[in-house]
DNA sequence: ATAGGTTCCGGACCATGGTACGGGATCAAG
DNA sequence: CTTGATCCCGTACCATGGTCCGGAACCTAT
């Protein structure tokens, strides 16, 4: 595989491929011709750094997971794995409670009833009556 | 209340607030002694964008809701709320997952196991026999 | 009255994660 | 043998959301 197919196999862009390479993120794989070839072995990590990404972790801690990941200290692994579950516990809890509010709001602001919505409001804690 | 006072109310250090009146977010209070004075109105503003952040929206779209909320645009508030939930309900399910990914991660990791944890494997796609 | 804390302001700077630019080399197809 | 795609490289730039800086003015307590 050359660069673009990389990338693409990946979903991302030649230069953001060119942007990991340079974090370290990837390493800088043979060039037989003068052109980087890369291997299924690549394209994993790639895939691996797109779903850390999702996970929260930044490209930092990315890359040090991609240096754990080939050596023997579980117990640091463990440890980012486990702090990361808390901060993603937060954060959903967050994001379920954005959900609702905003659920609130779309359903306050149906058409027909006159005047604005309360945008403001729906994100305040609810202590009016849910009649 | 100044700019520290309101400041500290909405968890923010005071560049934020001056930062967010650069943008538009919260009008410029009247200042009757050369000194900005904020009302509760301006710490209940302050609280609603710090929410509308954790539900993912930007600070444009915060001036935008903050401009609705005075309006009768009912319709697009709606709009509004309704396309953030359904981000929001993909950023859940993607977070779940990685929670889920995670999990794997730090059980396989359990201390006393020879050899790395696979850690890039914890984010594909388990084919492998849960045995 | 002098020090410490707060306010004012514009503009510079920062971190993160890319994205674009310009210019040159190389390759495959028409 | 030219055209178009792709590759190489370094550097510059971008968006977002702040954060800090320096210098001046003010208030309050000691």
């Amino acid at each position: 595989m050359k660069i673009g197919d990389l990338a693409r196999a990946g979903g991302v862009g030649v230069e953001t491929v060119r942007y990991y390479q340079r974090r370290g993120l990837i390493a800088e794989p043979p060039r037989p011709d003068g052109v980087r070839r890369y291997g299924s072995e690549d394209a994993r990590r790639l895939r691996f750094i797109r779903s850390a990404q999702v996970a929260g972790f930044t490209l930092e801690e990315i890359g040090e997971l991609l240096a754990l990941d080939a050596t023997e200290d579980r117990d640091r692994a463990r440890e980012l794995a486990t702090t990361r579950i808390a901060k993603l516990e937060i954060e959903i809890a967050r994001l379920k409670a954005a959900r609702t509010a905003l659920a609130g709001l779309a359903t306050d602001c149906r058409t027909g009833t006159a005047g604005p919505c309360p945008i403001i409001s729906a994100f305040e804690p609810r202590l009016r009556d849910e009649g």
